[in-house]
DNA sequence: ATCTTACCGATTTTT
DNA sequence: TCGGTAAGAT
């Protein structure tokens, strides 16, 4: 017989419950990074543990119940008997059900404590990563969601810089320019410093300032480090480089982070303003991180240091773009006191395929020692395949995924991962034959496409008058008869008189009437004017398609007729599509707001699993995904790992991008290498990848093509008689007849043996046999 | 100014 | 092999 308890102490036995309850989907581990919310916490979270579930948790915990949970929080007032039951009922009804969905009423009552959902930033590195957490939250928090800072480390500094950047010297309206932008100035620069672009590539000198920016050096710190005459030139195109871009009111991928750390540490009180407001950061792939978002985050969490890192140092696969795998490893030297948290209990893959990653990636020395687990079955074996050639490799493919989808699988439950793009090519062409649907993740993407990107230089030049680089792009889109020696001229005007190269048309223009040139610039001036006059008046979808008609852009692809028209006209359709979901859904809208959120899209946002079919893509794009069924295809020396990383240190990086394809896989993991490919046009020979051997024996077997002979034999023999009886004839293989020496199949009709070959003796034409009676032996 | 042809060179790329 | 760029032709 129980006392009768006063309502509050009932609440607190309610309130404990349902805590529970609601964490009760979480392991031990993910439960302890959910609920410690203050100082700083490292939580090493290996491939497919959960580590969404785990940020989502903590950020649902720290909106309910705060940083430390208190189980008996001071009340303003003693809970109500009908709140008690409302809580007592939704225990009941929840009883059996992990709970996805939270009633406001019942977070209403249970919440005390809580902070505010303003104080929390949660940073991620892909836009899909911080739309899937916030998904995850909304069915939670409601409309609270909204207000939590979930993004990626772009877009938080964009929306940070179109604040603040005034106290840079730049203006609020600045233009993110992207890589092909980014490019192309670098280009300009090099040739502006008479430099011989074969001593200086682009690529390099780009690379090399995109390190200098993420190590946070502007050219005057970085030209106190240089080591040879190649940095000097290099740093001497970044410092112009950099001028220009300020000129163009214009920035760079990496100058979103670095002017917003130079920002905080120019201005005190605008970095004192944020740390306030973000008392909770989050950080998602924190192996993934460079020096300058590394300085960032420190910064914000600088006195409160409640910093959250998610990251696996055996998962950092972008050394190559500065991603620094120290910040993760020193993690507990920079923040003292920083409590651990691993994650190991994998959740994805059976137990063969983690036993396979798991070897693998021991190879390794110096991680983070972790050992992932799993309660999942065993599972079948890993699957290899030599395969003849890459047409045989994609032919091989094709056929198991067509098995396995006999077997009930579904075509978008599979994925072939590559090393290179290249290599899609072939897999493709198999893949149209043999009917199975497909899908390229990460070719060509469409704010790429040329006629996308000339329409955005039109509304960037519009939110933008300083924007000499789309300036230039569009100029002479479609012909107005302006060409480069007229541009040259302009720029000339333009640095002469300091002024922007719209200012410096104007003025060409006004002087040189009646030149031909002058005249499409006064068409091209004039049509500006016009929009910019206007601009203010229209939607975004509004103003594009009055540039699509004022430009005659559509009009004259029309005219064209072919085929590449018509899908550049399909492209143009599509961007009204993003206008309009623009439109709808951004209450002010402002045409750099809409620049910047297209300017930090990608390929892989618009990548959703409900289409049917199967996907390729490199192993990189990969990441953070998973698969049924994972191909990986060109298991081969030279390509993975790829030569050029092999030598230097990087090979390591080779190895864990091996342990991030093969742990994408949820049941079967299949691993083919080609004896032979092209490769640059040339026939060459690559020796199995040497990764292939880190996978131990017993956990993978050979897959062994049932030949047209190989009924009966089961031979161990080595002698090539043996051999040549074995086999069965492949397109494009290497054979030797008795008659006529060597030869390529370059056709095979029929089953069996009884098929028909056709062989291509170089020098003595094409002849045909009967697989059955003719003289022919193999040649590998 | 714009179209054509001969070279060269060739990972990966969350934003 | 392909695609992008640079020099030559119209």
């Amino acid at each position: 017989m129980s006392e009768k308890q006063p309502n509050t102490a009932v609440f607190y036995r309610l309130r404990d419950t349902i805590r529970k309850r609601i964490f009760s989907g979480l392991n031990e581990e993910q439960f302890r990074a959910a609920e410690t919310g203050q100082g700083p916490v490292l939580c090493l979270a290996g491939a497919g543990s959960g580590k969404t579930m785990a940020m989502v948790y903590r950020i649902l915990h720290l909106y309910i119940f705060g940083p430390q949970y208190d189980p008996k929080p001071k009340l303003d007032r003693e809970p109500t008997p009908a709140e008690l039951e409302q809580l007592e009922n939704w225990l009941e009804e929840n009883k059996d059900n992990v709970t996805k969905r939270l009633p406001a009423t019942l977070l209403r009552l249970i919440r005390q404590d809580g902070v505010s959902p303003y104080s929390i930033l949660a940073i991620t590195f892909t836009n899909k990563a911080a739309e899937e957490m916030q998904e995850r939250l909304e069915p939670m928090l409601g409309s609270a969601a909204r207000d939590i800072w979930v993004m990626t480390f772009h877009k938080a500094c964009v929306r940070i810089l179109r604040r603040e950047i005034k106290a840079l010297g730049y203006s609020s309206d600045f233009t993110i320019y992207d890589d092909q932008d980014h490019m192309q100035l670098i280009k300009k620069t090099v040739a502006a410093l008479d430099l011989d672009d074969k001593k200086y590539p682009p690529r390099a000198v780009s690379s090399m300032i995109s390190r200098l920016k993420s190590e946070l050096k502007d050219p005057a710190s970085a030209k106190k480090q240089i080591l040879d005459l190649w940095e000097e030139k290099v740093v001497q195109v970044y410092e112009i480089y950099q001028r220009e871009l300020k000129k163009n009111n214009a920035l760079d991928f990496d100058d979103l982070i670095m002017l917003t750390v130079q920002l905080f540490i120019k201005e005190p009180d605008i970095l004192e303003y944020y740390r306030k407001r973000f008392q909770y950061v989050l950080v998602d792939e924190y192996q993934d991180t460079n020096h300058a978002q590394y300085r960032l985050i420190s910064l914000l969490a600088g006195d409160h240091q409640n910093i959250f890192v998610v990251g696996d140092d055996d998962q950092s696969i972008y050394g190559f773009r500065q991603a620094d795998i120290r910040n993760i490893l020193d993690f507990e030297r920079d923040f003292p006191g920083a409590k651990i948290i691993k994650l190991e209990c994998n959740y994805r893959s059976t137990g063969r395929i983690l036993a396979a990653a798991n070897s693998v990636i021991s190879q390794n020395l110096g991680r983070k020692k972790k050992t992932l687990w799993t309660n999942n079955p065993e599972g079948e074996r890993l699957i290899s395949y030599s395969a003849q050639d890459e047409q045989d490799e994609a032919r091989f493919i094709g056929e198991q995924i067509t098995e396995l989808k006999q077997k009930g699988e579904n075509y978008q439950d599979c994925a072939v991962l590559l090393r290179t793009n290249a290599q899609t090519r072939t897999l493709e062409e198999a893949f149209m034959k043999a009917g199975i649907p497909y899908r390229i993740v990460g070719g060509q993407k469409f704010y790429e496409r040329m006629e996308i990107k000339d329409i955005m230089a039109y509304l960037k030049l519009l939110a933008n008058q300083a924007d000499g680089l789309s300036l230039r792009r569009i100029v002479n889109v479609p012909r107005r008869g302006i060409g480069e020696a007229t541009m040259q001229k302009i720029e000339q005007l333009a640095s002469l008189n300091n002024c922007s190269l719209f200012e410096a048309l104007r003025c060409y223009a006004s002087n040189e009437i009646g030149s031909k040139a002058a005249k499409g610039m006064l068409d091209f001036i004039l049509l500006i004017e016009r929009l910019l006059e206007v601009k203010e008046d229209f939607s975004i979808t509004g103003l594009t398609e009055k540039i699509y008609a004022e430009t005659r852009y559509v009009e004259i692809l029309q005219k064209e007729n072919t085929i590449e028209a018509e899908s550049r006209l399909e492209n143009l359709k599509e961007l009204l599509t993003v206008t309009q979901e623009y439109d709808a859904n951004n209450e002010e809208k402002s045409l750099s707001d809409f620049l910047s959120q297209v300017s930090l899209v990608s390929d892989l946002d618009s990548y959703e699993d409900v289409v049917e079919a199967v996907v390729i893509m490199t192993m990189h794009m990969a990441k953070g995904l998973e698969f049924g069924n994972v191909f990986l295809a060109g298991m081969e020396e030279g390509i993975f790992p790829h030569s050029r990383s092999v030598g230097d240190g990087e090979l390591e990086e080779e190895r864990r991008l091996f342990y991030v394809a093969l742990t994408r896989a949820k049941k079967r993991v299949y691993l083919i290498n080609a004896r032979q490919r092209n490769l640059f046009g040339r026939r060459s020979y690559n020796q199995p990848s040497r990764f292939l051997e880190e996978v131990p024996l017993e956990l993978a077997e050979e897959f062994k093509r049932k030949g047209i002979f190989e009924t009966t034999y089961q031979g161990k023999g080595k002698n090539k008689q043996d051999i040549f009886r074995k086999g069965f004839y492949v397109l494009g293989e290497k054979v030797e007849h008795k008659k006529w020496g060597l030869g390529v199949i370059v056709s095979i009709r029929g089953e069996d043996e009884d098929c028909e070959l056709q062989i291509a003796f170089p020098g003595m034409g094409i002849k045909t046999f009967l697989a059955r009676y003719a003289p022919l032996q193999k040649i590998n």
